[in-house]
DNA sequence: TTTGAAAACCAACCGAA
DNA sequence: TTCGGTTGGTTTTCAAA
């Protein structure tokens, strides 16, 4: 858990870079470089570090654009939504999909090369996933803001 | 640019573990360290990596709840729109706003610590961004899946 | 690709609150 | 007892050969 704002600063920080160096966080927090590596550790054993990832320009790697995506299923026991779920884990062009509240929905985002793989998702994936009645698309004109950080 | 297979391993490799040392990663490719950091640099130059992040886990970090959020506007103009997203940016808050084609409102991802947060979030943010008409949320009831990484 | 100096890491230990 | 600081051997980085 976190403990004080000590915490929170390095929570922050690693937020905004996850490669500083150990000895420059610790200066940056004003802690000595053992001390602070003994909280990164601390987080990390407590869960509440997932991971460190690295943040590609979407552009830049051949994804021009993101679509949003949403589906409705034909039931909503456990058994539907348990299948429907684990087939999306499986497919790398759905980036996020969440369960809405009210309909039962899910809103999917996928990542798409161009048009014509966004017709291939469409077709070949998303209408393939079971269970699946409606699928309606959004695109995005443009993604104005997009961050994993939370305001810790 | 990515230039090969080999660049795609590296970006897939450092997507999932940022803090993987550059020895293993190099090994992991099967080329030298030297080598293989000469080729992390090379991706950072070109602009393809924006950067390196940690992941936190939500619920542990003390938000458990994310809210989907469409927003109109009253007008459209290049002015309008840059208005509001100059607002946006400021707001730790919002998580994400992505310009949607066809109607041109706004989906904005929300993170909140309760419902009573939400309610501020909502009162105080979401409705006093300039040039609001519409603001209506979705709560998300389970977030199936939510990964940075792109299937490059 | 290899190498070596500099930097960073991190476990063990010490001291203060 | 807990938390921060200090030390020193080990690992990693990274530029020169």
């Amino acid at each position: 858990m976190i403990q004080d704002d000590r915490d929170r600063a390095i929570l922050r920080i690693l937020q905004a870079n996850a490669r500083i160096t150990n000895a420059e966080l610790a200066e940056r927090v004003h802690l000595s470089p053992s001390a602070c590596l003994r909280r990164v550790r601390a987080l990390e054993e407590s869960g509440l570090i997932r991971g460190y990832t690295m943040q590609l320009d979407p552009k830049a790697a051949g994804f021009p654009g993101t679509a949003f995506v949403m589906i409705a299923l034909d039931q909503q026991g456990r058994a539907s939504l348990d299948a429907f779920e684990g087939q999306v884990m499986k497919h790398p062009e759905i980036l996020e999909c969440h369960l809405l509240a009210g309909a039962h929905d899910y809103l999917v985002r996928v990542a798409y090369r161009d048009s014509a793989d966004l017709e291939r998702i469409h077709a070949e994936i998303l209408t393939q996933l079971p269970g699946v009645t409606r699928v309606q698309s959004t695109l995005t004109l443009r993604t104005v803001k997009r961050t994993t950080a939370l305001p810790v």
